[in-house]
DNA sequence: CTTGAATAGTAAGCACGCTTATTATATATG
DNA sequence: CATATATAATAAGCGTGCTTACTATTCAAG
């Protein structure tokens, strides 16, 4: 094999989007029974670390569009896990609190995901371990940095990618 | 480094998610001129590996389901981007083809995930982007293998994938 | 106070995944 | 041939994200 040009990274975007879609799919399999989605876990987590956050806020910290907050805090009501108060302060906010059901489920979620997070990473050392959260780390920091690098160009900057 | 329990792995979930989540959003703000989405633009490279797949096939290499197929397939014949084609030897079939404006937007979708590819992995050494690669590909591996390691037992069976 | 901009939340409608159920066709078996 | 099973594709309806547009409320200026 002369000419070695592929030596994965042209499947990076593959391989990300299968190794997230089999994680939820193994998270919610395993959650399914207390009848949470792995999007109703992630906005649980923030709420258990901040009780009475604003949506507007949670909407920050998830990095969804406040309307996907509201659909979503709207199931999640429904069901039990979390409920709306109004801000005194403020009328327009909704406070969300964690309902005593979903603060007993918090600790047995948290070990599920741990136990997905463990099954994934089988036969993976502890060193190899440290690089791949390091590289997914500067992943996101520098997808997160400036949305596109050089806007309104498209000089078709070649020889970047391939 | 005694004791580092909180490694980064406890977050290995909010990582991946966030990475695939970035990495979607920046493909598709540079690829939307073209009018294809991210799910779409998988669909077009397997059709293009593989002219004329079956819908069943297609479904098979994407792990999604037939229905998830069907329906993109509708909105990217729409598009016109694939051609449905009866099979003369099995009436069942719908064998998918790409149009001429697919096999030349495809040299071009290419590069920008290549693009897309580089940028997320600027300040990522050449051996740390193969472990990291390696690491996603043992984790799909793990994630892959059986649903359920061990249905109601808890058994921990380690030393699967290694 | 009045006007206008900004902010919090929601409504409507779309994309893309899913589950469950249905239709059309193929194939195996009596 | 007839019937039962399997397979390919689709239909209906839901969850979770999005964009765009709206209401209610707050706040800054005049």
């Amino acid at each position: 094999m002369p000419l070695m040009v592929s030596d994965g990274i042209d499947r990076l975007g593959f391989l990300i989007h299968d190794v997230q879609r089999l994680m939820r799919k193994r998270f919610e399999a395993r959650a399914s029974g207390l009848g949470l989605s792995s999007a109703q876990w992630r906005l649980l987590v923030r709420v258990a670390k901040e009780d009475g956050v604003a949506q507007a806020r949670l909407a920050e910290l998830l990095e969804i569009e406040p309307i996907s907050v509201s659909r979503l805090v709207d199931r999640m009501e429904e069901g039990g896990w979390i409920e709306r108060r109004n801000d005194a302060a403020d009328r327009r906010v909704r406070m969300i609190f964690l309902t005593p059901k979903a603060s007993d489920a918090y600790a047995v979620i948290k070990s599920i995901a741990g136990e997905v997070y463990e099954e994934s990473l089988v036969g993976v050392k502890p060193e190899a371990r440290r690089v791949l959260v390091e590289g997914l780390e500067a992943m996101v920091r520098n997808l997160t940095d400036d949305e596109t690098p050089s806007i309104g160009k498209e000089k078709n900057t070649e020889g970047t990618a391939a």
